[in-house]
DNA sequence: CAATTACATAAGAAATTTTCATGCAAATAT
DNA sequence: ATATTTGCATGAAAATTTCTTATGTAATTG
């Protein structure tokens, strides 16, 4: 159950992120004494003091931050190597680590819940592990390991990265209430009126529709909920997913500001890191993911 | 001195590699019965038999041969952990696997002696390791981690790799003294000449000079030695480095068959894999390699 | 200034790992 | 065919390692 790994290590990781050895005594099951005498035979063989504790409070020495971090990624890395000997026994184990972007929940044509809900109902010992953050930020976790597959809008490519195209998602323009554009008539609506209000813009990718001359953003966001919140506050017109935006269209807070050219649409796609094979949990989890999505396209 | 690491891994890696238990005692220091014992642990962690053994013989079983590779693999990136966590207390420490191809220890320029030396003078505990192969073999070592750094003349570029180059070594082609063009006058060599002779050429990275029309290659060969044999039987005509075959020249028994177009020099350079910092023990192997060549060319 | 918190340490207890002695089965020698 | 040797498995005792309990110390807090 634990091939690779080092106790002492462990607990070096443990402590740091319990921020002391008292806190860590209950998520590692040992005494405080235990962990005292692990991390000074650590300190012992590395040679130099990993951090400093005590009444005075806790920190990680500066030499000691560099092997937490060395040592978190090596520890993930042994946890996938000791997934991948076990899956040679026809077990599905290991962590399973996704990552999204946030208000997928609600994208129709990707049911992530049907997703899990079919991948967990396999026989399987896998430890699940859902991030959500942004396209950039899953892409270079994909890269560097600490994710195994990512469902995304990936506007760039990675060469190392392998993508499945899913489904696409539908996004317009929207003002609130309070926005001076909320009344006016359907017909007014164009890029000339629109580039005279304050846009709001997502950071990661600049997912507005292909130039459309619309003004220098006044705000940027990376969550699809602050992108309605600047919204909401009228100041702003914005992006969103049409299903994301739609229960407050329906509630009338928002407006969708429709005209054909700011209506478009950008491709959702799921990566993993380029490899021959994959662990069988991460095989399979795509396979589910996949099939979800189809499911719905039949509806 | 080992933090990563796990003794049923490490157990088993030796024991694939010594071809049973008996032989692994003087290997791993321990007796035999302990390792029957670490081996019956691993496979009951794993859940599936790793190797067949007995009086009836040794061999890995399918699973323990996959098995067998990713722990060889596993524990070989644990040791280069481990060697970064002791270098953050400014030792340097760890292995050192080197590449290079072979007959570079004659090529002026490059002396590869003299930059082991400086390293070696240097207060380390490194542990090194060099083995000769192919450019091509040394970049997928380079890749995969095997390898910290290879000295070679790089033909293509990997953009997963960082390059310096290092010096460039002058090739010629060349025959033997029972070769029929041995005693041509030196004004009838040419590439119509030549053209009517078989050519023994590299496989790896056919570095015969740009395009000369000569015929397809008759034989090829992996090794420097084994060209100079081939030419040695005066069925060949080949391309030798200028320094690899100076000695066989000077004994008479090879000849330079040396027009203008049939001096060509490839550039040799330092690769390593592209990261923001090195394990100092790469850092100051490079730094003395580069030192070494610095010196050949002041004299 | 007493109480509390966070860790260090010593000694014994517990758990793990190793060795030693021996057994067994297959291959080889007689 | 029988004996011997080789390669590994196993049980019990020994050795080693690791943990817990109990207690100590220093810095902070009330």
């Amino acid at each position: 159950m634990k091939l690779l790994r080092n106790t002492l290590l462990e607990t070096f990781v443990t402590v740091a992120e319990c921020g002391g050895f008292s806190d860590a005594q209950f998520a590692l099951g040992i005494t405080q004494s235990a962990i005292s005498i692990r991390i000074r035979d650590l300190e012992t063989s590395l040679g130099y003091r990993v951090c400093e504790r005590g009444r005075g409070g806790f920190r990680l020495t500066e030499q000691g931050e560099i092997a937490y971090q060395k040592a978190r990624d090596m520890l993930r890395s042994a946890r996938d190597f000791d997934a991948e000997l076990l899956e040679l026994r026809n077990a599905v184990t290991g962590d399973l680590r996704i990552g999204v972007v946030d208000a997928v929940s609600s994208l129709p044509g990707l049911n992530l819940a049907v997703a899990l809900q079919r991948f967990l109902q396999r026989p399987n010992e896998v430890r699940l592990e859902i991030v959500v953050a942004s396209p950039i930020d899953l892409t270079q976790q994909l890269i560097s390991g600490e994710l195994h597959v990512a469902i995304a809008p990936f506007r760039s490519l990675s060469p190392d990265l392998d993508y499945v195209e899913l489904c696409a998602e539908e996004h317009r323009l929207y003002c609130s209430t309070s926005h001076p554009l909320f009344d006016r008539p359907a017909e007014d609506i164009g890029p000339q009126i629109l580039s005279q209000y304050p846009l709001c813009q997502r950071t990661y990718d600049m997912l507005v529709s292909p130039d459309l001359g619309l003004p220098e953003p006044r705000a940027v966001v990376a969550n699809m909920e602050a992108m309605a919140m600047l919204i909401e506050t009228g100041q702003y017109i914005g992006p969103l997913p049409e299903h994301f935006a739609k229960p407050r269209v329906a509630q009338g807070l928002f407006r969708e500001l429709a005209s054909p050219e700011l209506c478009w649409s950008s491709p959702f796609s799921l990566a993993t890191r380029r490899a021959q094979v994959h662990r069988r949990a991460v095989e399979l989890f795509v396979q589910d993911v996949q099939a979800a999505c189809a499911a719905v396209s039949y509806d």
